[in-house]
DNA sequence: CTAATAATGTTAGCAGCGTAAACATAGTAT
DNA sequence: ATACTATGTTTACGCTGCTAACATTATTAG
């Protein structure tokens, strides 16, 4: 039996679903943020029922979760091209190179940004999130293992920790959208940073 | 005209709604996180209706502000007790204390740290939060001005900067509830960094 | 090829949310 | 005493995540 739905130019299975809720998910965060964002407007953007999303994700956390995963695969991926760009660099400048192009993937995708390091997802809930934000931390292990050859095991640890959380803290800080005309110490100090980010990275990690 | 309401043990009028509803929120948010924090639940704790917050918040967002606000004033609070519980000691040694101190309000205080730091909340449309904000900073700025007497503006903006960041990025890092045995690269590097924080703050500060 | 089964869509509906509007009560100033 | 303001309640709207029941299509077994 043919119902009207037939006549329809949507087809009743979509057949790239998944995929299509996935790149609206991204798009939607980065637009609006991960707090404004509603599965009910991801599944309109696919032309499809409110509840369509649920036979391909269990929950909205899960949904986010892939969302933030390819954040993470994406900032990977900008991070590795920035190492391997240009191998004539020396190591050294290769890996500011790679500083940068986190810094500038933090603050060109600040809302993916934020979800990728939101506390509402769970990351051991999610293997295959946690395993894609490692390999982004693994990319920078190796190129400070080429910087640092014959480094123990403990300083190469140090060293990447202390990267790692500079560069997290420094997007938060130079993103702050403080009026400088209110002159306040944290936008002083922010404005010394960004006139001079390799030099400053470089002095942070006593290279 | 008296109604039934009179014989209530409750009295029309709180008394003391605002107070009450802020601290609710606080406990609230520390417990369950603000993202699972509603305005009407917090209105029942405090045995009100679900709209009397609103003749004392404009919105939700800025009750999160005031919860907010405190949270800064308790980090502040505890930095500068830090700094001075022994004015006996050097101010190298103060300084790390209060790294300490703040170390330990993120992770105590996780929740509430994480609200702080949430982007839902637009600092610059509460003042008194962003000023609330700067107070923290302000006391890292006076005690790096005491620990480096003659440094320049720029240099001590940078050392400024450098521990903020890499204090914001520990406490995300230091949280992290990755399985141990899972042996990542990052949860080996954290344990180094836990097992001995002032030697990894002074290297990385250059103290 | 056909029939059963699994996969993937829809519709209807629940409980909870933030918030606005209209109203009730209490405290305060004229 | 009376008006005004502050602070509470009730009701209601539209949005949300999610479940259950049902419809349609794709796949697989006999």
């Amino acid at each position: 039996m043919y119902s009207l739905s037939t006549l329809k130019i949507m087809k009743y299975h979509h057949g790239n679903l998944k995929e299509e809720l996935i790149s609206s998910a991204c798009t939607i965060c980065e637009a609006n943020g991960h707090d404004h964002m509603s599965l009910r407007s991801i599944a309109k953007e696919a032309n499809v029922s409110q509840t369509a999303p649920y036979r391909h994700f269990k929950t909205k956390e899960s949904l986010l979760a892939e969302v933030s995963r390819r954040g993470f695969e994406d900032l990977t991926d900008k991070m590795r091209l920035a190492i391997n760009k240009e191998n004539s660099k020396s190591a050294k400048d290769r890996f500011l190179e790679m500083g940068l192009a986190y810094l500038e993937f933090g603050l060109e995708k600040r809302k993916t940004y934020d979800l990728m390091h939101s506390p509402i997802i769970d990351k051991v809930e999610f293997p295959e999130l946690l395993n894609a934000a490692q390999g982004a931390f693994d990319e920078l292990v190796q190129i400070l293992t080429e910087l640092f050859p014959g480094i123990s095991e403990d300083d190469l640890g140090k060293k990447c920790i202390k990267f790692w959380a500079m560069m997290h803290g420094l997007v938060g800080l130079l993103d702050m959208k403080i009026d400088p005309d209110i002159g306040s110490n944290a936008a002083d100090a922010m404005s010394i940073v960004k006139k001079d980010f390799r030099s400053f990275l470089v002095d942070s990690l006593e290279l």
